[in-house]
DNA sequence: AGCGTTCCGATACACATGCATCGGAACGAG
DNA sequence: CTCGTTCCGATGCATGTGTATCGGAACGCT
């Protein structure tokens, strides 16, 4: 057999030059060949690992919803209190707001596939199973604080989490025009998951 | 004098265009020559009332912030209870939801703009000043109606101000994405804003 | 070592876009 | 009507973009 490329790891590897790319430049400036310098390969192998630039799209866009959503749990694991259900809802609020230092790019990043998302269905379809994914874990958390007593049995565990959700994306809207500071949206969301608390 | 033109008028009419385009194909859908058609004008004539096409396009994103505002305004003074707080509240927020039919485009062309001043600092400072209008206009319903007591005394106007937009923004980009439909959204700003009320 | 397959880098190409230019039309003043 | 200014439509141009193509390099197998 003749030459083998590792194609998965490459196709990361570029997804993640796409990233950077549109963090700083926005789509646009997710060019074949800006893709190609900022991965350190040439256009040719971009080409080869995506049939199109639609495709490496897709691909990029699901590379940083991953990253969101592991941030998001792997937070939850290092959590200080384990126990603490509003611990965790605020870690993965947090971790969805993604406004702190290097993960601002990633905001960008979400912001530029979410306005695109609004006019390509391909794209929509994505973000959709993305946010399916946030809901269930942000559901199942706040189940979980109503079982053990934690959280105001009247709150509707996936109304609510719906309503979390966009609360943050709001927020994280807000920090990226340079309106909020991290702190004050982080504080935004500490307010919320507290009123949620049996008083 | 020679041949005169209403500019400002001509302005606003290519604006509307440039919305249209930006609603329906994103802000890459929005080149000269596809506001010219849409406008129903020569490309000469676009050229002639912006010097370049920054200049057009922030002039197309004051022209939909307006008209979101106004909305707003509008729909505060055919409130059907003028005196009730909350209705005139969520009036408002509904208003920022801009996600009943026609309305939905403004809807888009505001992800579009405000995904790109994420990059833009001259489109975020546009985007800033219509947020502090909002702001301003949400803060002053709450403090109102926390002297006539209906809403709860704990309250930070401002602070809750903030929460409520970002709620609407979060709700609006699910909506866009098929996610919420515009009912549920505007039924988790009514949950939202009837928990101001005092019990 | 030799070979066949896979990969890649460069180039070619068609096309779109923003902007500049320019000749003439439109229109008000005299 | 005549003139002079303002406007506009068409065209040209430089540039950047996605994709197709192709010759050769890289590499595993025999």
């Amino acid at each position: 057999m003749p030459k083998q490329v590792d194609h998965d790891s490459r196709r990361r590897h570029i997804a993640q030059a796409v990233c950077e790319l549109i963090g700083r430049r926005g789509l646009e400036g997710a060019t074949l060949r800006e893709v190609a310098a900022q991965a350190g390969v040439s256009m040719g192998a971009v080409q080869r690992c995506f049939r199109a630039k639609d495709e490496m799209l897709v691909f990029a866009q699901e590379h940083v919803n991953r990253r969101i959503t592991e941030r998001a749990r792997a937070r939850i694991a290092e959590s200080p209190q384990p126990g603490s259900v509003t611990t965790m809802l605020e870690q993965t609020l947090v971790a969805m707001l993604a406004v702190d230092g290097e993960d601002l790019l990633d905001a960008r990043v979400w912001m530029a596939f979410t306005a695109q998302a609004t006019l390509d269905p391909a794209l929509a379809e994505v973000q959709r199973g993305h946010y399916a994914g946030l809901t269930e874990l942000l559901t199942v958390l706040l189940r979980t604080g109503q079982e053990s007593g934690q959280i105001r049995a009247e709150v509707e565990p996936e109304t609510e989490a719906e309503a979390l959700i966009a609360l943050a994306d709001g927020l994280t809207v807000q920090v990226l025009l340079g309106r909020h500071s991290p702190e004050s949206a982080r504080a935004a969301i500490r307010r919320r998951t507290t009123a949620l608390l049996r008083t």
